[in-house]
DNA sequence: TTGTTAGTGGTGAAAAGTGGTGAAATATGT
DNA sequence: ACATATTTCACCACTTTTCACCACTAACAA
């Protein structure tokens, strides 16, 4: 399971490393795709073709009505790290989630989320001041299902 | 049965040991994460995933409400205790519990948490000049926040 | 005291992260 | 189509960080 986060350098041509702990799991080759909340995806080929056919689980191509399948799919890139474990990410993909010099690698288990780290830092600020309503938003759920 | 408080000392790097006390019980494979209030939790692996089940996190599919799975995984560290039962703080939750040289380790239960030793024993102090009115609240079944 | 366990500092080899480069691939202009 | 310019990317080399140990000191019980 994907969990933690980690600070990467991204470079001016927008390569940058998988962190080493994300790497086994997430294997060699990857897909990146442009995720909500001006994020990105990193998900293991594997992990990719499963949510694609795995009709009933709620795949990941379905999300909201409004929004057209094509922002996942038309935006996924595969890509295959070299030997230090590092690729680059797609211009168009860099723009979306605003990355600059810094980026954060969250892994949120099944996929890796990739922030610019200024944004992350903000957005912990947020979950900070929610934990409640984050929290009790679990526990309804949880009455929801048999 | 994890009870009692212990002092430890934190290094510049963030390098703590688990009070001996703790060590059979979470065994060495333990998971750190951000609880409330500015604090840690240190809970065994186990018991993490007992706590996943119930807290019903669905990680194997991109799910609508995000921000659980971000505040919960993408902020949960897997560690490994040293022969003399040690391990580092990841940075950025040193940060958020304001850790500085020394830590103090409380048994809750289920899990540690770890406080900063100041924070700590300003708690404590709220918690003798308050005692009465926190029974009463508890007693009235109505959250007391400090 | 003496023996045993817990806590703490230090260290060096290994791992991870980062910058650079040149051949190959791709794009561009004529 | 061909020549030239530009980009890409696989690999090398260097720097920084991490972590598994060793060794010493403090606490404590017999």
């Amino acid at each position: 399971m994907l969990i933690g986060n980690y600070n990467n350098r991204v470079s001016l041509k927008g390569r940058t490393a998988v962190p080493a702990k994300f790497r086994s799991e997430l294997s060699k080759k990857i897909i990146i795709t442009k995720g909500y909340e001006k994020t990105l995806f990193l998900i293991s080929e594997d992990e990719w073709e499963k949510q694609l056919n795995t009709v009933n689980l709620q795949p990941l191509v379905i999300s909201q009505p409004r929004e057209p399948d094509r922002f996942i799919l038309g935006n996924a890139f595969p890509i295959i790290l070299d030997d230090q474990g590092r690729f680059v990410i797609p211009k168009s993909l860099r723009q979306h989630a605003q990355i600059k010099e810094q980026a954060v690698f969250v892994g949120v288990g099944n996929r890796v989320e990739i922030w610019d780290q200024a944004r992350w830092q903000e957005y912990q600020q947020y979950l900070g001041e929610n934990v409640e309503k984050i929290v009790n938003s679990l526990a309804s759920n949880q009455e929801l299902k048999p």
